[in-house]
DNA sequence: TTGTAAGCGTTATCAA
DNA sequence: TTGATAACGCTTACAA
């Protein structure tokens, strides 16, 4: 069944038809009603290529990724993936995954913008002086990035407030009476890496500290990563008596280690994690249960989405910004230090 | 420069540079080249909604996932997208990824492929009767099955061949005096899980055994439940001397209990894996290095892909089957057994 | 409030 | 071997 058939079964003209169904205002009530009874009865879909003919328009937004980095095996990535997914789903849009070369990248983005085939695309993990955005903001296709970076155009993009919320962990920290606090942190030249080292700087800024070196550390986001940093830090002669950590999996390595070293978490030792709400690790069933900043990278996504397609359809980059607030949540992994305690490797 | 300029730019009709293009073969040679060469000269890109309205096909293959099962999570579902993805790039296509609700799912390949914006899907981790392929078959749209189901009509597939890997990796720790093994399988009901369980029983059938109650596992593929799995069954007073698991997931997990219990691999223990070739996690740099049986689940996207391909364009499916040979690949994590060690929790 | 008609940029049919 | 011409199914000025 296509617009012709179903307009004529109406009585009506095509055009007519397309208005009553794409909600133009100059169609009758009485109209509408009939044009959209009949459109469900016979189940009618507007044929997708026809319309991208004739709208310009591909239907299609985009997210790229590179192939050597195993940017598909980082679970932030996914559960970002995840909510734009579901976000896409629920329109007549198509979400497409492409692969590109990395030394490639930035010609991929060109090439395929040009191409028609794709009508925006969700940049995510942005570098703090990022290529692919300087890029972007000289091409007419839209784009949405996941994070801020530095670039003088104005462009879109949702983040959550990094730099607030490791301040706010660390000075819970310090409230407690920690002075010597640790940041596991994730790959340097990544915004949200640096936005969060100085949230943790500041906060020991405002109390007249400064981090010791060595005492902040940078690199991918792992299970093993967390353990092999939180290793070195706890088998220093000054162990700190607290750690932060960007993610729940640099935790979970920093427990084993902890573990593995006989210290006692929320006792020896403190630990706090910046939480994306992975779905396979709850930072309240960890034991002991995990204090986190909290903010649910899925829904993140889902907004991405949204903030696209209102980008697509003319909505300016400059309205479209929004920094997310960070939940601070208080569990039994942190406590205050307990003095004096000295354990060598 | 779309098609009409083109032609006129060359003195030709649409019809002939069109042809031309695409390869038809009544076009002159020499026409051919003057086509080619001004189509490269102007980049000119066939505008892919006029195409797709005129040749009737979406250009677009999708992969549907869960929204609630968190399959995005799972390294071996996103190792077999990232081959995909690799592979659609090459083309002129999309890789659609789409979000459904597992109660739906059914109902949302149906619509899906009834909208006209897909041209094919894959679908990985079949069941062993599943209710998606048998949907599917009664559908115009064509599908490729990562692995293989139950099914009366044929369909286009491409599988390991888990039962002889399982059986030659249990037959080599048979051969080396073993004989109280234990299998730690993924997700019961898939249908990978029952033929790497058929293998495993095979080869022990062979030597006239029988795998004892509580040595055969069933639990989505993770390093956690390797973990907990593996553990259980060291602890256990008959600790078998022997470990198959199906993922290298599964055996990192294991040699964590390992540690933890004091048991040395490739000693106290032996542990042969599965490996799907994650690219954050390589057998061969495991302590103790892994046994493998090994086959890159990366290379099978790709392949999958190509063949997606070859049904869409008409290929029947009884003609797309493929089964990979699996390599067996020895390593120091197995070893004879050492007769009776014995250790109680 | 409705209808006519002209695109949108290809591919495919058929005739030359 | 090439070229008119008609689809493909929709949206959108513009006219009524």
């Amino acid at each position: 069944m296509n617009l012709k058939e179903l307009s004529e079964h109406l009585g009506l003209s095509q055009t007519t038809v397309s208005r009553a169904l794409n909600g133009y205002a100059d169609v009758s009530e009485d109209t509408r009603r009939r044009v959209t009874e009949a459109a469900r009865r016979f189940d009618y879909r507007p044929n997708p290529a026809a319309r991208r003919l004739a709208t310009g328009r591909a239907g299609v937004v985009a997210i790229l990724f590179p192939v050597e980095q195993n940017l598909l095996v980082d679970p932030h990535f996914f559960e970002l993936l995840a909510g734009l997914a579901e976000m896409i789903a629920t329109t007549e849009m198509e979400l497409s995954l492409r692969a590109t070369p990395v030394a490639d990248e930035i010609e991929t983005y060109r090439r395929y913008a040009r191409s028609g085939r794709v009508d925006g695309f969700v940049l995510s993990s942005p570098k703090i002086v990022d290529p692919r955005v300087e890029a972007l903001v000289g091409l007419p296709t839209p784009f949405i990035v996941h994070g801020r970076t530095e670039v003088a155009a104005p462009y879109a993009h949702l983040d959550i407030d990094n730099e607030g919320a490791f301040a706010r962990a660390t000075t819970l920290l310090l409230d407690l009476g920690h002075r010597e606090i640790a940041l596991v942190n994730g790959r340097a030249g990544l915004t949200f890496a640096r936005d969060r080292e100085r949230g943790f700087r500041s906060a020991l800024a405002a109390r007249g500290l400064a981090p010791e070196s060595g005492r902040i550390v940078n690199a991918p986001m792992s299970e093993e990563n967390g353990y092999r940093a939180a290793r070195a830090l706890f088998e220093d002669a000054r162990r700190p008596t607290a750690l932060v950590a960007s993610s729940v999996l640099i935790a979970l390595g920093a427990y084993r280690a902890a573990r593995d070293l006989g210290l006692a978490i929320g006792r020896d030792v403190s630990i706090l994690a910046h939480d994306d709400a992975l779905p396979f690790l709850k930072a309240d069933t960890l034991d002991p249960p995990l204090a986190t900043t909290h903010s649910p990278i899925r829904k993140a996504g889902y907004r991405l989405g949204e903030m696209l397609l209102a980008r697509i359809s003319g909505t300016p980059p400059e309205r479209l910004s929004e920094i997310w607030p960070v939940d601070l949540v208080f569990r039994s992994s942190v406590a205050p230090p307990t003095r004096t305690r000295r354990r060598t490797g």
